[in-house]
RNA sequence: GGCUGGGUAGCUCAAUGGUGGAGCGGGCGUUUCAUAAGCGUCAGGUUGUGAGUCCGAUUCUCACCCCAGCCA
């Protein structure tokens, strides 16, 4: 059987899940779905980041036992599982046990291959971003991203990873996996990085100053830096370093590298760079696909707490439902690029899709078949369609959708054109073959919107099957 | 300043060296199985600006302007 494994970037722990990280699981979600679909066993990782600064600087500030602290905000991480509707199989969390033993011998693994040394270490560092900070990208000598946030003064001896050894093999890979990050100007715009020079990045902190996170394997003075041990979580949750079956299963192989990994623009480097080095280091397979995808923003402008636009996806799934929102974020949020968010969109894209599009055809449909059919539809398996297909493997959720809407269409004008309704009474035999025929037809698409709405998809299936009208699937929005 | 992507109908986007397309929204018509849903029909937009190549460019070349991102 063909093993999927799949991963979204590991969010901060100590922040609201917000609509952002709700587009890259959902995304996840969807790919997950998807494969299983083609019946591959698959893995698909998520979880919380939960070291570093900024965890330690806003647990104290709260006056909370730090691991209080995170346990109740990985909480709310976990429920997303519930309100997304989401299918992940791991959950990883960057404070077990397991995966710091892992980070421990991703490290030991690292220092044995040379890539390991010590250096004194003067920067300024942003605690929002978890990273340094050159004076270039400072605006008014403020992290652009975090300007409510001082920045740190960093002046010590750190251990430093020899990022710069692997300029040439990683340029290498992305020669060799041409859709190594898609979309393919990602992978231009990381590979111009690489190719410009690399630095040596610190990758770790001293412990009488950042004491949350990993302990350096032999230096008590030391912490891992934050990065270095959350990216590891992406093969310890697989079990490594001990359960190589399984790691190699899904992971993949140097020969055959096996892992997709989802994250946003921001993430670019850390993940197609950073990581991807820290894997050769250690001697393992590289990540084979690494797909990037942009921001949302919120009626034009970029989401920002300051200036009050945040979408929330709590609230959305509470006022529309969760398949509202997952088939939003398929179909009207780009896969790569940044998307707008409002509510009259949302709305606009509810009514004709869901409501009047999808909603109402199941409505249609099975109230034909509930009235005219003695038994229920046996369902064909028929082969997806290749357009859908093809849509899938490339990642372009809007295109499949549109594809699965352009299916909705075409049941509707049928029956238009071939009035059932009105061949039951005059011509009851050809009719009801009608009715099946549609019947037959839903259930495919219903079939098609699994990945996308599986709750919906679900119900659709369930009503064909029982031969029975659904109730209200999307009621109209005002 | 360098690099990348982009500037096409109100909105979101597609397409091609040969007199510009789709979906949504909007107007009109129409059916009743359905969630006042569906179906049919209507879009006359100097395809960012200027110039060049060509018989002919929105699609090729150059310059410029604007937007987003990466880098310095």
């Amino acid at each position: 059987m063909k093993r999927f494994y799949i991963t979204t970037a590991l969010p901060y722990v100590n922040a609201e899940p917000h609509i952002g990280f709700a587009l890259e699981i959902v995304q996840a979600d969807i790919i997950a779905r998807y494969h299983k679909l083609l019946g591959e066993e698959v893995i698909f990782n998520t979880g919380t980041d939960e070291h570093g600064l900024k965890v330690y600087l806003k647990a104290r500030e709260e006056g909370k036992d730090i691991q209080e602290y995170v346990d109740e905000n990985a909480a709310k991480f976990v429920k997303l599982k519930e309100v997304l509707n989401l299918d992940f199989t791991n959950f990883i969390r960057t404070t077990e046990p397991h995966h710091i033993a892992a980070a421990q011998e991703f490290w030991r693994q690292c220092d044995k291959n040379g890539d390991i040394y010590k250096k004194n270490y003067r920067v300024k560092y942003c605690v929002g971003c978890e990273l340094e900070k050159t004076e270039s990208e400072l605006v008014d000598g403020k992290c652009p991203i975090h300007p409510n946030l001082e920045l740190e003064f960093i002046d010590e001896e750190n251990y430093f990873f020899r990022f710069s050894k692997y300029q040439k093999p990683l340029l290498e890979l992305y020669e060799k996996y041409p859709d190594f990050v898609v979309p393919a100007h990602r992978l231009t715009e990381i590979r111009n990085f690489v190719a410009s020079g690399l630095q040596d990045f610190s990758v770790s902190r001293l412990k009488s100053k950042m004491p949350w996170g990993v302990p350096v394997p032999g230096d008590e003075s030391q912490i891992m830096y934050v990065w270095f041990d959350a990216l590891v979580n992406y093969v310890s949750t697989l079990g490594w370093p001990e359960n190589e079956k399984n790691f190699g299963d899904f992971w993949g192989t140097k020969e055959k590298p096996n892992a997709l990994q989802i994250a946003g623009k921001d993430n670019l480097r850390q993940q197609s760079a950073m990581w991807q080095a820290m894997l050769l280091s250690a001697g393992l397979p590289p990540s084979r696909r690494i797909i990037i995808h942009g921001f949302i923003t919120s009626d034009g402008q970029k989401m920002s707490k300051s200036l009050g636009k945040v979408v929330n996806p709590y609230e959305i799934v509470e006022k529309y439902g969760t398949d509202a929102l997952r088939f939003f974020l398929a179909h009207d949020i780009s896969p790569f690029e940044d998307s707008d968010f409002s509510r009259e969109k949302f709305k606009e894209s509810y009514n004709a899709n869901l409501a009047n599009g999808i909603g109402n055809l199941a409505a249609r449909v099975m109230k034909l078949a509930e009235d005219n059919l003695e038994k229920s539809v046996r369902p064909d398996t028929t082969e997806l369609p290749s357009e859908y297909e093809e849509a899938m493997e490339k990642f372009e959720f809007n295109r499949a959708t549109v594809y699965i809407l352009s299916r909705v269409r075409a049941v509707d004008q049928k029956i238009n054109k071939k009035e059932p309704f009105r061949l039951v009474k005059t011509d009851p035999g050809t009719g009801k073959t009608l009715i099946v025929e549609l019947a037959k037809e839903l259930y495919f698409i219903a079939r098609l919107l699994e990945p996308f709405i599986p709750n919906t998809s679900a119900k659709i299936k369930e009503a064909v099957i029982a031969n029975k009208k659904p109730e209200n699937l999307f009621p109209r929005l005002k």
